[in-house]
DNA sequence: AACTTAACGGACCGATGGTCCGTTTATCAA
DNA sequence: TTGATAAACGGACCATCGGTCCGTTAAGTT
């Protein structure tokens, strides 16, 4: 890649991450003005990320790249404990990052297009496998993600982080304690 | 209110209908495509329904209301499979309704704006309560509906429909059982 | 039948995502 | 250093879409 666009890709990506970080509303951050704080064109702009969704893919995941990078996995942590590192990390992510988190959640495809939501699945698939057995634990694992999403997080966004972090807490508990038989019929 | 409006109001509620039904992506579906196909001139549709997400909650909550009837709190049944109740037929819904509810869950201020979701948050809450305690059922009741996001629900389309119920009624299982000690420290 | 006024409808507007192409410039070989 | 090449640039341009406006129509009333 040539030097001059290395440049504007490191200035695009700056320029983009503080108009989301400072917007209210994600949506009204538009190409035009990332272009223009970048102090780029916005042809650049699109033939380096291809459309909006790939701006603020690529925004999102350099961002949850360091997260996922603190998170590597500790062979002697429990994976109950782990889960709960886990999810707890990953709450403060989105409060940390809630207008890019909603901009990249609901852009095109949603937040299942990403290479890092199946990075989280799989590894949390594996620590509640491995804490209590594999049923439905691929289910579950989404579920825990889903308790996640940014917009939930925004609509609780008036509670104090301790009660947020208390139910999450419940969650992460409930959830790996497994609950009652599974085969049993409804009646 | 007028004859003539009431009629209008029908075709493009029903025009609407077929329209999102049909579609794979829901966002392509325009305000344009809905006037034409009701019939009907586009200040009509937004003097109706304001805006967009306007229509899109108007059809999506006419729709639910009937769900939601369906799902009349019966004294008889224990707390805990009325759970299971709401959410299996919660998962129903958005399944098929699912173009519907992703344009809904996508449209402006999210899913929580709609009146529909403190119905059911408080319903929820006010179960789990019953069944397991107030502990943070507030928030395990948004983590539940977390469960059923249309988005997660066309993410696992191909699932067989059995191994999504299995999930959720695991899912439900857990949150009812209530897990291990609330207050403990976490090393 | 005459009148009032709610309702209509489609031309129109502004904003936005995305494209196109003439121009600039990094890179490299001679 | 210079000249050739193609990658990269940038901003005018386009299409689409949500939303508004206002002259026209027709429902309801007396």
């Amino acid at each position: 890649m040539r030097a001059d666009a290395v440049r504007n890709r490191e200035a695009v990506l700056r320029a983009a991450g503080r108009l989301f970080d400072a917007a209210d509303d994600p949506e009204r951050v538009s190409m035009d003005d990332v272009a223009a704080a970048a102090g780029v064109g916005k042809g650049t702009l699109f033939r380096r990320f291809g459309d909006r969704a790939g701006l603020i893919r690529a925004l999102y995941e350099e961002r949850a790249e360091r997260l996922y990078a603190s998170l590597e996995p500790d062979p002697g942590r429990p994976a109950a404990d782990a889960v709960g590192d886990l999810m707890s990390a990953l709450l403060r992510f989105k409060i940390e990052n809630r207008a890019l988190a909603r901009a990249f959640e609901n852009a095109g495809g949603g937040p299942y297009t990403a290479s890092g939501y199946d990075r989280l699945h799989s590894r949390l698939t594996g620590l509640m496998t491995e804490a209590r057995g594999p049923d439905s634990a691929d289910f579950l694992a989404h579920a825990l993600l889903a308790g996640v999403r940014s917009d939930l997080v925004e609509h609780l966004g008036d509670w104090p982080e301790e009660r947020l972090r208390a139910g999450m807490a419940a969650l992460v508990r409930s959830v790996l304690s497994g609950g009652g038989s599974p085969g049993r019929p409804e009646r």
